[in-house]
This record gives C-alpha cells, sequence and structure tokens, in this order.
DNA sequence: GCGGCCGAATGATTCGTTTCAGGCCGCCAC
DNA sequence: GTGGCGGCCTGAAACGAATCATTCGGCCGC
C-alpha cells in the first residue's frame, strides 16, 4: 500500500507559469521585470497564469543570479532602547524609498552575537551593513569591507576616512549635560555608565570631564560609577548603591549615559520615597527617549535625531555602493532637553 | 589608455577554494557542513584556503538549493512597543536553540507594510511566518500556507483549528482591569484604544464591558474613546480631550488598551498638574512594559508573558514544520499588577 | 516582390552550493 | 588470490530566475 501523500508541497516556478501560459520561461520574464516590453495579450494571460497557479518568485534564485541582495543589515547594541527602533525605523524609510529591506541584528552588547550577524550578513550577500560597534574590531570591518560589502558605521566615527559614518557629538553631549548640572548649582557630580569599551560611554564621559574642567565654579567633582550595561536594570542596581549610602556621601547630581539608565536611577532613588529627584539629587539622562517625559519625574536628557542618523546611514551606504561619492562623515549635533528632573532646588 | 580598475570585485567561491587546495568541489562542501566524512588533513588544507582566500558562502545558493532558508519571519503590529520586541526577543531565543534567525517586520498596524512584509518573506522561502495579524485577512495567510509556509498566529486566536496559534486571553485580560478598577470604588470608567480593526483592542474592550455587566455595584458606566493608534501619541491627545472638559464630566477611572497609550495619557492629564492621577482619575493600562513601573505615577497594568509568546510562537512553528504534531493552540493567562496609579482615593 | 527593419518571444546558459551515485585504494578474511 | 568492505574523494546534476544573443513574423518602402 501506498503511503498517503502528505501534503502536495507544490513549487511552482517560472517554468509552470510559462507552460500554463504558452510562452517561453524568458517572457515570464519579462512579464515580471519589464512588462513594457511584452505584449498587453501575453502580459494578461501570463498574468492569469501567475494568479491560478499561486506562484511567489524565488528570491533566493534572483539574488544568485543578482549577486547581492535587496537588503541591508542593520547591528544594533540593543534592540529594547528605543532609541535604536527609532534609528531602525529611519533606516526602514530610506531602504523603503530605495525599495530595499532592513534586517535588524541584535547584538545585545555582546561581541560574539555581533559577530554572528556580522557573519549572516556576509553571507546573505546583503548589499550593506549598518553597524553600531561594540567595540574596536575595526579590522573586521575593513576585511568585510575589502570582501565587497559596504560598510556604515552608525554612532560612531573614525578618525581617518576609511568608513562612512554618521554619528553625534558625544563628547559636546556630555559636556552639555555636566555643565547644565553645574549651571543649575550641582556640585557633587556622578557619572554612571558602562561598559567602557562602548565609545558612545567613554565620550559622554569625557564631554563630562571636559565640563567640569571648563567649570567657572569651586569645587565640582566628578564620580564615576561604572555599570555592566547600558539597561534599566544595572540602572537600578547602581541607584541602590547610592541610595544605601550616607546622605553625605551622595552626589547631588547624576548624568547617566543613557535613559534607560537614568530611568533605573531613578525608579531605585525614588523606592519608598526616600531621595527626592530633583530635590536631593538632580538627573539627566542621554537619548530624549519617549518614555523619558513621562517618567516619575519628567527627566531632562540629551536628545538626539534618532531616526534621521538611521535615515542618513543607508543614504550613504547607497551612495557608497553606487560608487558615486567617496566615503562621508556626517556628525550631528545634540540638544539639551530641560525637564524637571534637573530644576534648581526650590 | 586603459581605464584604471576601480575595485578588484572578487567573488570567491568553492570552485575557487577547491582549486586552492587541490580537491573537489564536493569536497569542500564536506568540510563545510559534514567535516568528521573528510580525512583530518584534508580538512586543515581545505579550511587554510577557505582563510586564504576569504571566502564566504553564497547563502543564496545555499537555500536555492535547499529549498527553503534557516529564517522564520516575524510581523509585529509596532516595534516601538516593548511589549512586541520582548516577543521578538523570545522567538529569537527560540530561534537560536534551532540554529535559526529571525526576521522582523513592522507592520506598523498598516494592511499594505503587512502585505508586503507577507510578500517578502514568501519569496524569501522563509521557514515559516510568525504574525500579529492586523485585521481578518485571514483568507491571504491560508492562502500562504496552502503554497507551503507555516504560519502561526501571535497573539491571535482563530476558532476553528486551521492556525496554530499563541495568544493571551485579552477579554479575561480587559475584565481583570475593569473589575479592579470597580473594585477599588471607581464608578465612571473610560476605555481608550484603537482602532477597532485590532482584535486585541475589541477583545480588551469586550472583557471590560462584562466586568461592567458583572458588576456588584450601582452606577457603573463604561465610556469608550476610540483611537487611532495605539501610540504614546495617541494616548496624550486623549487626555488632552479628556482635560478640558469640565471636571464633572470627567471619568473617574480609565482603562487604556496598552501601556503607551497609558503613558501617553498620563502626561495629557499631568500636564500643569491640573488632573491628579489616581486622586481624581485612576489609569490601568496594558502589557506592563517595563516604562509602566517608571512612570510619573508607577502605573498598574495587565501583564502578558510576553517572550515566552515569542518563544512558544516559534517552537510551534517548528513542531509543525516538521509535520510532528497537529495545529496546536495555546492561550496564556494574563496578570493584574497594581501600582499607584489605581490606588484608592486617600 | 523584395530587402530591411522592428517588436516580440525564445531558450540555452549562468549564478554557487549541495547532493549523490560512483570510483579508487588499501586492508582483512577466507 | 580474490571478494568484500569502508573510508575518502570525485564530478556531474540539480535548484529557479535572469540574461542576451537569436530567431521569428509581420510590415513598410521602394
Amino acid at each position: 500500500m501506498a503511503p498517503i501523500e502528505e501534503e502536495e508541497r507544490m513549487t511552482v516556478s517560472v517554468r509552470d507559469v510559462a507552460a500554463a501560459a504558452s510562452v517561453s520561461v524568458g517572457t515570464v520574464s519579462n512579464v515580471l521585470n519589464r512588462p513594457d516590453k511584452v505584449a498587453p495579450a501575453t502580459v494578461a494571460r501570463v498574468t492569469a497564469a501567475i494568479a491560478e497557479l499561486g506562484f511567489v518568485r524565488n528570491d533566493a534564485a534572483r539574488q544568485l543570479r543578482a549577486g547581492h541582495s535587496r537588503s541591508i543589515g542593520l547591528v544594533v547594541l540593543d534592540v529594547r532602547n528605543p532609541f535604536f527602533t527609532d534609528v531602525a525605523r529611519g533606516a526602514e524609510d530610506r531602504a523603503a524609498e530605495a525599495g530595499m529591506t532592513v534586517l535588524l541584528g541584535n547584538s545585545d552588547e555582546n561581541t560574539d552575537r555581533e559577530g554572528a550577524y556580522l557573519d549572516l550578513f556576509e553571507e546573505q550577500r546583503v548589499a550593506g551593513v549598518l553597524i553600531s560597534p561594540l567595540a574596536d574590531d575595526l579590522p573586521r570591518l575593513q576585511r568585510i569591507r575589502d570582501r565587497g560589502t559596504t560598510v556604515v558605521l552608525v554612532d560612531r566615527e573614525v578618525a581617518d576616512q576609511s568608513f562612512s559614518s554618521v554619528a553625534v557629538d558625544d563628547v559636546v553631549g556630555g559636556s552639555l549635560a555636566v555643565s547644565h548640572l553645574i549651571d543649575t548649582g550641582r556640585r557633587r557630580i556622578a557619572f554612571i555608565g558602562g561598559p567602557m569599551g562602548i565609545r558612545q560611554v567613554v565620550d559622554r564621559l569625557d564631554g563630562a570631564r571636559r565640563a567640569v574642567a571648563a567649570a567657572d565654579a569651586e569645587g565640582v567633582s566628578l564620580e564615576v560609577i561604572e555599570t555592566e550595561s547600558l539597561t534599566v536594570l544595572a540602572g537600578r542596581a547602581a541607584g541602590e548603591a547610592i541610595r544605601e549610602r550616607a546622605a553625605s556621601d551622595r552626589p547631588d547630581a547624576i548624568f547617566a549615559a543613557n535613559d534607560l539608565l537614568a530611568m533605573g536611577v531613578l525608579q531605585a532613588l525614588m523606592m519608598q520615597g526616600s531621595i527626592d529627584v530633583p530635590g536631593e539629587i538632580a538627573l539627566i539622562g542621554y537619548d530624549d527617549i519617549d518614555f523619558a517625559a513621562a517618567a516619575v519625574v519628567p527627566m531632562s536628557s540629551i536628545r538626539q535625531p534618532a531616526a534621521l542618523i538611521g535615515y542618513t546611514a543607508v543614504d550613504l551606504m547607497l551612495k557608497e555602493a553606487d560608487g558615486e561619492t567617496a566615503r562621508e562623515r556626517v556628525v550631528f549635533q545634540p540638544e539639551l532637553v530641560v525637564r524637571e528632573s534637573t530644576s534648581s532646588r526650590s
């Protein structure tokens, strides 16, 4: 007895469509790609056959022939960070304009995962890779580029012109944040952020240091509290550590390396209403994510044009892939957004 | 004068590797896929050649041969909603266990974009599609399924067993939320959510209605305020409309269809401290995203096991694709999380 | 009536990988 | 000495769409 045929796995190919419409495969391909080159009656016949058979193009075959895909790879540090989803949105918008797609990879601040995505994207022969790189593995990116895949750095610059890049000046951002704290009367400032392998963190801290150095005020100190990641959880841990200190030993202002951290810090400080923000401690974050404005205490932050960064990154990638321009560096300026969490002590 | 050779677009294939290592292409493929079947010395030679030439597998060719890809498509309503990024994380985890990848598509509550992603995924011959469908275009999904792509519904059930699905009982969730509001003494309840094309919204409203009907209290009313989307912005607009009403005309409790909306409503109500939450109006959201706990007024919400939903969805997809089991429906139960935004009037 | 031309359609070939039926060789058992 | 076996390797045949040099047929102009 023959086994029951479970499921008719119908794989309809151009050949089948061609047969059904009594034309050659070449003509089917033309209908698909240059319908104006085919006689209207034929187009109609082929289209009907496609609909009837439920033909769906096989992208793998297309790509194999074309040599490259119509997708763009984007590797970000943390998808759960609204800043990066905004970047992704911007990238998607520009990609859609060019009829392309964005594949989103999440390195989760983890070198191995970052590497896995890079491998994947290279194997997929994506048109380009946009990456917010974790550490300084530029040689690797260079190798990828040398093998023919365009690479654009997101939120990261590199001194020589070896890559196109889109970034925001994080040193200026850090400086803006801390100058603001000093201007509103704070003196014992703490920077919370990490790991120090991440460039953004280092730059923002650098900016903070410069603001302190440049301050036209006395007795300004800067304490650095390193965290293991840039998440709400890490922020909460850091905040709890501060809450447990003697009141005299606490900073009177905190600059968190991003809003996620800042939200965690805020939660920890306010737990059981133990520490008043901004009365006792002022708090400023970075990125100005949507939720910052809706926090327990509406949070001051440094705004970056997230969607625009993504949009521009894809733009540069397309330009470079076209060989149209030389590599290009775009740098946006951050902007201070003042809310209640840094208002002066009443 | 010959034009300068701009860039040596080197496309290294298995054939080149084979030549370099003096073996056949079949052997190179074996080294790549079943190294244990190849003599150690040969493996070493081939591996060296791969490294030297910088060979990178061409996924398109692999896929073409295999007939299907090692990716899973996931279409969500809104990437900016942390609930969905959590679902995506869960899905990624399960996919990674199976050596597969998740492609994330964002329909943005837009039918066209949803359709575009479905087309794309089908052309890519993904192993399966997980979708949180926008409206009731089941026939379309059925067609996709009939053409051989496994489809799993996420956060959506369907009466007959025509699809595997993972969902949370939103009617129960809506009921939980409103019962809680009634239990804490609220009477004039407003439901904020929309568009009504989205099933989750309708079900949560349905649950709300049931809770009102079942209430063991007098004078309970339910007003429905429809929004255009489930975003912070839409919530803010709805909240502003309420703030502008005469105090006597305002509800004393609001149930928002998700936390994003709720955050927007909260922002609007508290603007200039005009309306006290929960004193004047209690507020409860849905999803229990991380930021809910850190809101101006820590927000009560209905918790769903987001990551688990994603994980399970991939799991069901893999099972169904293996033909291992019949289609399966998994339903999780939501959970009430009480915070300050619904505490009783002091 | 014929050469020339043009739009339309053809179909063999290509992309890079995996698979699979064989082939070769050395070794063991009889 | 021969048959059989297993380990290792080979190379041709797919997979499905796109390309492009050809061919076909009809029409115009002379």
